[in-house]
DNA sequence: TCACATTTTGTATGTTTATTCATGTTAAAA
DNA sequence: TTTTAACATGAATAAACATACAAAATGTGA
């Protein structure tokens, strides 16, 4: 193992023990474990490691490993039939009617489905239109923007 | 509704919207909407609203709104109940055993329940003890530090 | 209304994190 | 082996973000 592998795992357990709050002090906790690399260095491991800060719920923040790999590749996948596929939406009451590509709507449906979305009750695909069912009392927009957040490459109205 | 609590909703909405990246850029989404203000403000409000910032899984990074108040808050008062009450951890295989502060057990144990760890089967609690039942093939070192990282307040050995 | 406390804000500046650029290192190709 | 390309790193620096402090805005009790 390479003195980088060795490192970035060294950086996964030691954010996944502690809350590390800046690149300075994960530096103090390395140099302790006898690594010693610049912040330069941390600031791409962290990248790299797709590591995010989150708020502790009180006033300070911590450093936080991603959901682990696979999930979230897949979350990625999802995303991107549903990109692909997805021509436009409209609605009536808690029902929505999503048009895809001329036979999308199988892998459109089945991504929105696996993501999980609390807003989604079930989807019914036919072979370009979609039946999504809402949750009773979700406005559309509220749910077109909750599909922008997670898919931002969505061209919708 | 004053101009801050107004803002602070505007941000809400553009930043579960939109995949914001930066202060500078949710500043200039603000200003379409006439909402001027400069980035030490925005600063301050992100703190306030816990906005935490994780990967895309790509290459980049945006800010994200915390699970809901509610969910936080409680999670936080488990945390403190643990920590209140804990006193020393040991092991036997994928069992483990808590013993807490007389009469503390059962709160102890319904905390530790509450934060649904994926590491924890289950909980039985006396009054002072807790059997603990671990998932199969965890070792007490990697239960230790899910727990050290949930609540690093924690002091064990 | 005034006087006073509290909260919110901008400016200036400090701190933290990301990037550029030069250099070293490793791995593959010839 | 030598050459070349890709990658990894540190130093310096830029960019992003946080904060101290003073001023402005807002609230509160008389």
């Amino acid at each position: 193992m390479n003195s980088r592998t060795a490192r970035l795992k060294s950086i996964k357990r030691i954010i996944s023990e502690y809350h590390v709050t800046s690149q300075e002090q994960l530096l103090a906790f390395l140099k302790k474990e006898n690594v010693s690399v610049t912040q330069a260095t941390l600031s791409r491991d962290l990248k790299l490691l797709k590591v995010g800060k989150v708020s502790d719920g009180n006033n300070g923040y911590y450093y936080t490993l991603p959901r682990n790999r696979k999930e979230m590749e897949s979350t990625q996948q999802y995303i991107h039939d549903i990109a692909r596929g997805f021509l436009c939406i409209s609605f009536s009451g808690s029902l929505c009617i999503m048009k895809t590509l001329a036979g999308h709507a199988n892998s459109v449906a089945s991504a929105l489905d696996n993501l999980e979305m609390d807003e989604v009750l079930g989807t019914i695909a036919g072979d370009d239109t979609i039946l999504v069912v809402l949750k009773e009392n979700l406005t559309s927009k509220q749910f077109i923007a909750s599909l922008k957040s997670i898919i931002p490459e969505l061209e919708i109205e």
